[in-house]
DNA sequence: AATGAATGAGAATTCATTCAT
DNA sequence: AATGAATGAATTCTCATTCAT
C-alpha cells in the first residue's frame, strides 16, 4: 500500500469514528482532521469535499463484510443454507458495528447522492451476489421459478434493512440477531398456513 | 374546526409542499411563511421549532391513509384479501403522494426525534392495525400459528418500505404498484419450491 | 386608589419580580402578563413600553424607602446620627430587596434611560433629602462648612453604591450591613492619622 | 509580537471603538469586522463569542492604565501623595478616555459574567495596587490603623467610581477632574468639623 | 377596557472549503 | 504534500408591539 492510501486509509478511519459518534450534519472536518493528526486543509488533498469522505468509509467495510461474508459461504452448497448463513450474517454484521450501521442505514443508504458515489459499486458487488445465490436456488431447483429473482431479493434485502433500521432507531437495546430462524423460515416458506 | 386549527393546517399544508419538494435542512421557515401567506414569526405561534413542524405534517397525512385504506378493505373479510388489499394500498398511496413519501422514507423514518415526536403515535396505530389483521388470520387458520405475530409485520414492512425507498432513489422511474401480486404471492408462500 | 390604579399596582407588582428574577433583557412581557392574570395587550394599555414599565418599579418602592426612613429618622436629632442612620438604614433596605436592588443598582441607575424616566423624580427627592440632612450638619457646627454639600453628598452615596454592588456581584453571599460603624467613621474622620 | 496576536488586537481595536460609541446589545459583530477589516468568521477565531470579545477590551486599556499610573506615581514618596495622584490619575484616565469609561463603568462593572472573566483579573491588579498603598500609609503612620485596608478602599473607590458613572450619565456635560482636591480633603480628614 | 393573534425586524454563529505560504 | 488562517453565506428564532375584535 503506497504512502498516499496509507494517509488515506487513516483520514477514513477517523472520519468512520467521528461521523459513526454523530451524524454527517453534525460532524466537522475539523474533528476529524484531529482525530487524524492532519491539518483540516489535508482532507482535501485526499477528499473532493465531506460528502465524498462520507460516502467513502463503507468502502473498506463493505469489502470486510464480503470477504467475510465468502469465508462464512464456504462448506455450504445448498442455496437454502446460503440464504439462512446471509441472513445470519447480514444481522451478525451490524450487531458488531453498530456506529458504520447507523451512518450506513440511516443516513447513507437514504441520501440520493450516496447511490451515485463510487463506493455504491461495492455495495452494489454484494447485491449482485444474493442474485447469484438466488438464481443458483433456481436453478438447482430448491426456489420457485416462477418468481422473478429481484422480488425475491427485495424480499430479503427488505426484511433486514427493516430489521437493522428498527434495531437501531431502538437504540440497539435488544439482540440484532435473536430470532433470525423465524425469519428464514417466512423467506422459504411464507404466512401462509399449509 | 376552529380558526386556530384552521391556521395549523393551512401552515402544515405549505411546510408539506416546501419540505417535499426538497428536504429537511434545505427547507426554509421563510419559504414556508411565504407560501402559507403568513409572516414567519406566526409559525413559531404554531410549532415549537422547525423540527416540530416538520415531524407534525404526517398526523393528518396518516389519518387519511388510515382512513381510505379503511374503506378499502370493505367487503373484504379473508385476510389474506386483506393483506393483499394492505399491500396494494400502501404501494398505491406513495405512489399518489411522492412528495410526501420523500420526507417520510428518506428523513423522518430515519431519525431518532421522530420515533418520539407526537405524530408517531398516529403510525403507530396503522401498524396495531397490521398486527391485528395479522392475528386474524391466524386465528382463523389461514395464516401459520408457528410464527409470531411480530415476525410477520417485520416481514412485510420491510418489502414494502424496501420497495418504496428504492423507488423513490431510483427517482420514481417506474410504476410503484406494478408487481405487486409478486410480493403477495412471495408473502403468502415462501421463496422455496414446492 | 381607583380601579385602575389597582390595575396598575398588579402589573408592576409582577413585573418586579419578574425582572428581579432575571434582567430586563431576559424578562418577557409574556411572563409578567401571565404573572399578573392578564393578556399581553393589556400592559400596553397601561405602560408605553417595556423599558416604562420596568422604570416604574422603583417609585413604590422609593416611596417605601423614604417613608420608612423618616420613621428611622425619628427621634434623632444630631446629624452625625442621621448620617449614621442613613447609612445603616441604605444598607438595611438593599439586604432585605435583593431582587430589587439587582434591578435598580445593576440595570436601572447605569442607564440612561432611567434619570430622564419619570419615576426618577422620586430618588431625586431622596438624594434632595441627604443634601439637608448635609445642610444640616454645616449650619449647627457638626459638619465641616468648607466642603461643598454636592462633594459630601457624593461621597456618602458613592460608598453606599459601591457597597451595595459588590455585595450583588458576589452573589449577595456576605451580611450587606455588617461592619457598617467602619463606614461611618470613616466617612466622618477619614483615613488620615490624628 | 505574533501575526496572531496583533490580529486580535486589530480587532479589540475595532471592537473598542464600536461597542464605546454603541453598547453591548446594539453592536453588531458585523460593524466591528468590518471596522478591522475582516470577514465575520475572522472574529470568531479569536473570540468565542461576542461577549468574550467585549470582556476583552479591558485588558490592554487596564494594562495602560497601570503602566501610565505607576509613571506618575514616580518621585512620590508620601502614601498620601499617592492616594491624591490615584484620585486624580482615575478621573483623569477617564476623562480622557470616555468611550471606554462608558463600556467598563456602564456595562462590564456590572455584570456578573465580567467578574468571571479573564480580564477581570488585570483589574483586580490595579486594586490590589490599591491595597498596597493603603497597607503602606498605615504602616508609615500616615493613614489610620483602627480601619481595614478593605473598608478605606470601598470609600476611595466608590467615590470614584460614583464621580465617573454620573459624570457619564449627566452626558460628560462638565469636566470630570474639577474639584477632585475636593474628594481628597474628604477622604483624609471626612466630614467632622474640628 | 381587554384581548391575544399576528407581526417582522434583526443578528449571532457555524463550518466546509480555499489558497497563499 | 501539508498547513491552518481566513472566508462569508445562510437561516432560525425571539419577543416587543400593534390592532382588529
Amino acid at each position: 500500500m503506497s504512502k498516499k492510501d496509507l494517509r488515506r486509509q487513516q483520514i477514513i478511519q477517523a472520519a468512520a469514528e467521528v461521523f459513526g459518534n454523530s451524524n454527517f450534519q453534525n460532524a466537522s472536518i475539523s474533528e476529524i482532521a484531529q482525530r487524524a493528526n492532519i491539518a483540516e486543509g489535508t482532507v482535501y488533498q485526499y477528499f473532493k469535499n465531506k460528502e465524498d469522505l462520507f460516502f467513502s468509509i463503507p468502502a473498506q467495510k463493505t469489502e470486510e463484510f464480503c470477504e467475510e461474508f465468502n469465508l462464512h459461504l464456504q462448506g455450504i452448497h445448498d442455496p437454502a443454507g446460503k440464504i439462512r448463513k446471509l441472513i445470519w450474517y447480514y444481522l451478525y454484521f451490524f450487531k458488531s458495528n453498530p456506529a458504520y450501521a447507523r451512518s450506513l442505514m440511516l443516513e447513507m443508504r437514504v441520501s440520493k447522492g450516496f447511490i451515485k458515489s463510487e463506493t455504491y459499486g461495492m455495495i452494489r458487488a454484494f447485491t449482485e451476489r444474493v442474485l447469484e445465490i438466488i438464481k443458483e436456488g433456481q436453478e438447482s431447483g430448491s426456489f420457485r421459478k416462477d418468481i422473478g429473482i429481484y422480488a425475491i431479493r427485495e424480499l430479503l434485502l427488505g426484511v433486514l434493512e427493516h430489521r437493522v433500521t428498527r434495531w437501531l432507531l431502538k437504540e440497539e437495546k435488544y439482540d440484532l440477531v435473536e430470532g433470525y430462524d423465524e425469519i428464514c423460515d417466512l423467506i422459504f416458506n411464507g404466512i401462509k398456513s399449509s
